[in-house]
DNA sequence: CACGCTTACTCGTATAGACGAGTGGGCAAG
DNA sequence: CTTGCCCACTCGTCTATACGAGTAAGCGTG
């Protein structure tokens, strides 16, 4: 339990309004932001803000949980209070659906990480025929019943997302889209084969707080919201063929889409 | 204080190895999904718990900064905890830069505001020269100096979003654009009557938790992200002729995209 | 050298108590 | 009736203490 080296933290104003704990965060908040601490950098430990400060632990404690809920630092039991480190990001264009990105064996999410030398993985498969929430019911046009396809995604074994897509049985079963493997070009290039041109996909993006369920397949860090992103898809014909639901680690992504100006 | 009505909350499980406090916090969590406690209803006080769960104040609180974290319930000083009601949002349509919906005399904000019942406001509006960001430099293709203009946006008196306008200056100084009000159509009207007919936008899509700063220009709640959107509006030269940082209370947004399939 | 133990340091959980400050209802004085 | 005060209840802040549990390095034993 070093002293603090001098000048890294000031001192308490204890004229002000703005609460000890506060005043704390506000300085540690600032040595992070000014790179006093960089990025995966240990900070002192409450051991040692405790003696710098003069204040009781739980003032600490106080101070690092508002840190954590900014999403700038987590801790680590029995390590230490680290600076959150920002995870590479996935971007996502608004041309990721286009035919021509299709053609090709792999999913689009392999062949993205591959080129972008990490290390894709799918897991936590599950394909079943289950009854159709109020919602995607609603979005597929009062289907009762669907095929329901959920997969996780991890990068270099970090899981980023979480996805389902709901089919109507009326298209879906009974062929590969039913199957674990789809095949190349996954479910969008099987349902162009079964008479189903895609013409345009609606998305609709929100962002909130996960759910104890989505911390937990998610791995999520304190302070870390999701995007959760609604997609779907219509034939030419009009109709929609697939609503794929999926929540991401919103650190890991940045969503891009072009808009015409017409 | 008067004794929680039985049933409404269940016991501790002492065998347990999940924490106190976080079993307290399930247990109010469980009877907030299932309705038991509705929107804007007060939760029992932290002395009820205590007396509840026999456990001590700061457990209690512990189990409710939890759920301040998830962004289910809000603390009032002096009033309660209460289940945070879900606001209205706005949905943003891909479509809402449209060159029809420029037509009119009043801002796309006002507009959509008084069609959905709601009163809208704009004021924090500033209007001024300075020098670009590295960001906002590299996006408008290696300006030095910039217009900027800031303004905030408010729905029935709450603040929602919060965004700045940068232009190149050999664009915008001494024209409409530089006025406080730049009048019918917005600046994207200016653009194009200024010769530079747009011809699409990029739109870059983040979600975070807020600043300190951004807590407080959009009086947000705890538990409450923040979707950071970065628009670029290109000219049919393929020149940038604006760029638009916009944060926005991610409790109040939807937003909504077409991409097409091709 | 390899293994396991000890030990110091770290954060996690929980208790008990104290005072401050905002809110709102009730009551008494005008 | 109205005004203003008091009081009960509420959450906010802070202290002091205790024990548990994960981590990592050092040290001694086999």
């Amino acid at each position: 339990m070093s002293p603090l080296p001098s000048g890294l933290l000031g001192d308490l104003d204890p004229t002000s309004d703005r609460a000890v704990f506060r005043q704390i965060a506000d300085q540690l908040r600032e040595a992070i932001d000014r790179g006093r601490f960089r990025e995966g950098e240990k900070l002192p430990s409450e051991a040692d803000l405790v003696d710098h400060f003069g204040v009781s632990r739980m003032t600490v404690r106080n101070a690092f949980s508002i840190l954590q809920g900014e999403g700038l630092v987590h801790a680590e039991h029995g390590r230490g209070v680290f600076v959150r480190p920002r995870p590479p990001v996935r971007r996502l264009a608004s041309d990721r659906f286009a035919r021509r990105h299709r053609e090709q064996g792999k999913s689009a999410f392999i062949v993205e990480a591959d080129a972008a030398g990490s290390h894709p993985q799918v897991d936590s498969l599950e394909v079943k025929e289950e009854k159709a929430s109020q919602d995607v019911s609603t979005r597929l046009g009062s289907v009762r019943r669907v095929l329901a396809r959920r997969r996780r995604y991890l990068l270099d074994g970090r899981p980023v997302e979480f996805a389902t897509s709901y089919l109507p049985l009326d298209i879906a079963r009974g062929t590969p889209i039913a199957e674990p493997n789809p095949g190349p070009g996954g479910i969008y290039a099987r349902l162009e084969e079964l008479g189903h041109r895609l013409d345009h996909f609606d998305e609709e993006i929100r962002a909130r707080m996960p759910s104890p369920a989505e911390v937990k397949t998610l791995r999520l860090a304190a302070g870390v919201p999701v995007i959760h992103l609604i997609r779907t898809a219509f034939d030419t014909e009009g109709r929609p063929v697939e609503v794929c639901d999926t929540v991401m680690a919103a650190d890991a992504y940045v969503l891009s889409y072009q808009l015409p100006a017409t």
